[in-house]
DNA sequence: GGTTGTTTAGGAGAGT
DNA sequence: ACTCTCCTAAACAACC
């Protein structure tokens, strides 16, 4: 077993460092190496492609959810083992509302076509047949209705949100909702009511209105991806102790009974007091004391601006320089602000992101980073080893995406969700996505030495 | 009466 | 085959 590298170069790097210490692994025959990638091969990744998008937005959301995806070697193509078309974990094979004119992608007429931005491309599709949900009327998005919610969240850029507010951003910026059955917004309610990462925060008696607020539990948070809600099964092995005693504490509902593996992507930062009647809050403890490490996690803290990214300023092989030398930027910082900049909400950060004063060394923050995404429970041994596995690792994965998607196409991150979430991000993701290949580098103090 | 919120039930599709 | 996620539908209660 062998690692495999996205980047060209730092693979044959990589590779000639291997081949010092695993001359066996060496071809005789062919003369060549060969790289299993069998089963962790990322080079799908390299083959995604995002065509430019209109970096219109409405300027009512503030957000900018249409797509456009498109992977350009797609045709009859077996290297991207699972690279659906959008982020959404309800994104393929998503039932289409019976009785909807046309639902499918590939159905799309002509008069459908698209006017702006806002194109999404299937891989299913024809790259020339493009959707703009916004003023499709007949194509559902291709969003489950927990990403549509938190869409209009964040949309929203407030603490909280009532469900009328939910209704209008999605009928407000995708068209088929406005001339759908209005059963969508039961399901909405529904998804509201049974979904743990929603909980609602109720009006002050002298506020006026009809109905409460809702918003992220900051519990859940880390359950949205680049602004995707996430909730992908889980092997049973790579559960931490801790997300499997909530599991197990938790009452089994199809909806929020788990947990997910990534860590606060979603980059919520205001979180009200949860409602202490809430009974389908109440499950987990110990919240309070969670809640403060949250808003201080090391996560919220970047020098990378997200704006650079999407300029194509950023410059990639310097932040991999960074984390091999162990400055503070991490991927983890570079994937919450695509986040936050991917739901183009003017987020005040300014004010959450801070280095809490219990966080004076690196270990402290990514501690709190642990713990904040439900990693805490390994001691810091565990965390030392994790933890440059992690950063050591991550550069390679990046490189290619942020060369290939984030330079040439200035687009809306809502569109390379799909890109990042199939990367190991956190801990959590990246040492089980990468398991086999951590295992060969514990032979090794840091893979910098090999590069 | 309309809206909001909760709960139950069942089906489809995909993952394990 | 089983489990899980997501969706849909529906009933019901509370509130304005």
């Amino acid at each position: 077993m062998m690692p495999v590298l996205v980047s060209p170069e730092i693979a044959n790097k990589f590779k000639e460092k291997w081949m010092m210490l695993h001359p066996e692994d060496q071809d005789n025959v062919s003369g060549s190496v060969h790289f299993d990638d069998s089963l962790t091969s990322l080079h799908w990744l390299q083959n995604f492609s995002i065509l430019s998008a209109n970096p219109e937005r409405t300027p009512s959301s503030g957000c900018h959810p249409q797509h456009l995806f498109y992977n350009k070697n797609q045709q009859g193509g077996t290297d991207s083992p699972s690279s659906p078309p959008a982020g959404d974990t309800a994104a393929t094979g998503m039932p289409q509302t019976p009785g909807n004119p046309t639902t499918s992608c590939s159905s799309l007429t002509n008069s459908d076509a698209p006017q702006q931005a806002g194109l999404y491309i299937t891989a299913q599709t024809n790259p020339s047949e493009e959707i703009d949900y916004k003023t499709n009327r007949h194509v559902k998005p291709p969003y489950s209705y927990a990403t549509l919610i938190c869409m209009a969240m964040q949309a929203s850029n407030k603490t909280k949100i009532t469900l009328s507010a939910i209704y209008s951003w999605i009928t407000e910026n995708y068209c088929y909702y406005r001339y759908a059955e209005p059963s969508w917004q039961n399901s909405i309610r529904h998804n509201l009511s049974l979904n743990k990462c929603f909980m609602k925060v109720p009006r002050q008696k002298d506020e006026p209105g009809k109905g409460g607020f809702w918003q992220i539990d900051p519990q859940y948070a880390d359950m949205f991806v680049n602004g995707v809600f996430k909730r992908r099964r889980m092997p049973a092995t790579n559960f931490n102790t801790q997300r499997q005693s909530k599991m197990l504490s938790s009452p089994s509902s199809s909806y929020g009974s788990q947990c997910s593996q990534t860590g606060q992507q979603m980059g919520m930062v205001h979180f009200q007091s949860p409602v202490p009647g809430n009974k389908r809050k109440q499950v987990f403890p110990k919240r309070g004391s969670k809640l403060a490490r949250v808003s201080k996690s090391p996560l919220l803290t970047t020098d990378i601006k997200t704006s650079d990214i999407l300029r194509g300023d950023f410059d990639l092989a310097s932040v991999f320089d960074d984390v091999l030398s162990g400055n503070d930027s991490t991927f983890e910082d570079l994937d919450i602000n695509t986040a936050l900049s991917s739901l183009g909400c003017e987020m005040e950060l300014s004010s959450q992101i801070q280095h809490g004063p219990g966080y004076s060394n690196e270990d402290e923050q990514a501690c709190a980073y642990l713990e904040a995404n439900g990693m805490m429970g390994c001691n810091m041994e565990d965390f030392h080893q994790q933890h440059h596995q992690q950063v050591q690792v991550h550069p390679q994965y990046y490189e290619g995406m942020f060369t290939d998607q984030f330079h040439q196409h200035q687009q809306h991150p809502w569109e390379i969700k799909e890109e990042v979430q199939a990367i190991p991000l956190t801990l959590d993701h990246g040492y089980g996505l990468c398991e086999g290949f951590f295992s060969e580098m514990q032979l090794w103090e840091r893979a910098e030495s090999y590069l």
